[in-house]
DNA sequence: TGACCCTCCCCTTAGGGGAGGGTC
DNA sequence: TGACCCTCCCCTTAGGGGAGGGTC
């Protein structure tokens, strides 16, 4: 007669509760050695523990029970290793969409402290910005911002759009003039891109790489004081090609007080 | 009146199903603008879709629809940079495990392509092999295959033995002697670490870094030829310090006729 | 009328956490 | 007797997939 072991003793010896064997039991994955029919009491044995070992050990590499339960029914090494090749394809995919999270989760973290920073900084200043792509469509004049947000998430969810990866903010196009004369009219709206689309759209702009002037102002309210950055270009005589405005997110549910980093372009040679 | 949207035309408009906003009202996170209470039906307004954009960008960032709801009720930058920070830190955490899990199916994919191209080679041969860690107890002579692994099985289920990281296989130290003499009688039994462990113990062997003579047998039969592996040694004036036999699992059930890989150590300047 | 929407209701992973009651 | 074991039963994530029946 061979030793068996309890369910809590067997539990115990592979750092597993008892409820995980019941389980095992109850999607047929390992059916005890013996159950006691009149108290139900299930006793393992010695020969059973190494099925325990083995589901164990596939379960910490990712398997799922079912994936396990096929590699043990056929009980082949074939099955074994067509199951572990199909899961570390799976698992590298899974690892793939991770990285992107993270870095994505890494991108809106570093915003902030992108955003808080350029809030504190009073004085224009000038940056390098790498190229930057976008989802953008023109605005009417003196159009709602719910009718231009509309207008974006209509485009997004277009077929040709739908699979580019978004970055979270807005942005708009704005005339240089207008904007030092204190009139929030934008010329288009746009979504940042996550990576460069590998097709051409006129949907799609693209924000040169470059020199900007950069500050914050809050756009919409009109009241901030233009004369700083009126006087950078007036004293270099410097006709700015394009402005934009991108919304900084300090707010979960109103608008209009919201301050934009504003970025004027600077282009090579464009003194007067 | 502001215009309002049907749950289809929301849905199709941020690529997400009914049942998803249907859902979202479930559990409170986003309930419709207006709902004809004699037909049931949803709507939802403009205004909504900013909120509809920001669950669905938050939760591709990984986020949990109670920690979105979270946010959402706050409506507070601090508290979506909170959760943002506590996910990236949970996202990481879920980045190493997936890392260590790649590897160890790697290893496992390559344990059977090193096996299958070990048995493939009839003759013995000399190879270079890294340092390795192993759980290891000494075995009682001629005891039974089940109560060696039931020792280790012990062992590893003790506490502080609980944390290391294992891998799949036994192994047995084995006399060089017994072997090339067929008798198969293990001095102690081992199962590899993954890492080296951070404590030292009785029954933790290290297995040195060198040249290993290696070769493929059905050890537990006695039914292969010693022969070429007893010349090499006499032939060379070699008298090996110790052996090893890995367990090569070519059968998810049956162990007598598995084959081993015999691994004799040729320690450096050990000429007769 | 066909497309759309509604409310149940069951299903998915791998168990965890009881309650209430026997068993070694 | 105290530790152990048993059987329900409910719970967790984020919806998917219907059935059966109204609505635009």
């Amino acid at each position: 007669m061979e030793k068996l072991y309890s369910i809590g003793e067997t539990a115990s010896l592979f750092n597993i509760t008892v409820q995980t064997l019941r389980f095992y039991e109850k999607i047929g994955l390992l059916v005890p050695a013996r159950v006691n029919s009149d108290t139900g009491y299930r006793y393992y044995s010695q020969e059973q523990f190494h099925y325990i070992d083995r589901i164990h050990y596939l379960k910490g590499l990712g398997l799922s029970l079912k994936d396990v339960k096929n590699i043990i029914t056929a009980g082949q090494v074939d099955r074994l290793q067509y199951f572990l090749r199909k899961n570390l394809a799976e698992r590298q995919r899974e690892f793939r969409e991770l990285q992107e999270i993270i870095s994505d989760l890494k991108w809106y973290i570093e915003y902030f402290t992108y955003m808080d920073n350029a809030k504190a900084d009073k004085a224009p200043r000038i940056a390098f910005l790498e190229e930057r792509f976008t989802l953008c469509a023109p605005c009417v004049s003196n159009e709602p911002f719910g009718d231009i947000e509309l207008r974006l998430t209509k485009l997004r969810s277009r077929d040709e759009f739908k699979s580019l990866g978004y970055r979270r903010h807005y942005g708009f196009i704005i005339d240089f003039d207008d904007m030092v004369n204190k009139r929030f009219a934008p010329i288009a709206a746009y979504i940042f891109l996550k990576f460069k689309p590998d097709f051409a759209s006129s949907y799609i702009t693209i924000l040169p790489a470059g020199e900007y002037l950069c500050f914050t102002a809050q756009l919409r309210l009109n009241e901030w004081n233009s004369n700083v950055v009126k006087s950078f270009f007036d004293e270099r005589r410097y006709k700015p090609v394009f402005a934009i405005a991108n919304e900084y997110e300090d707010n979960l549910a109103e608008y209009t007080a919201t301050p934009y980093e504003v970025q004027v372009y600077l282009q090579p040679n464009n003194e007067l």
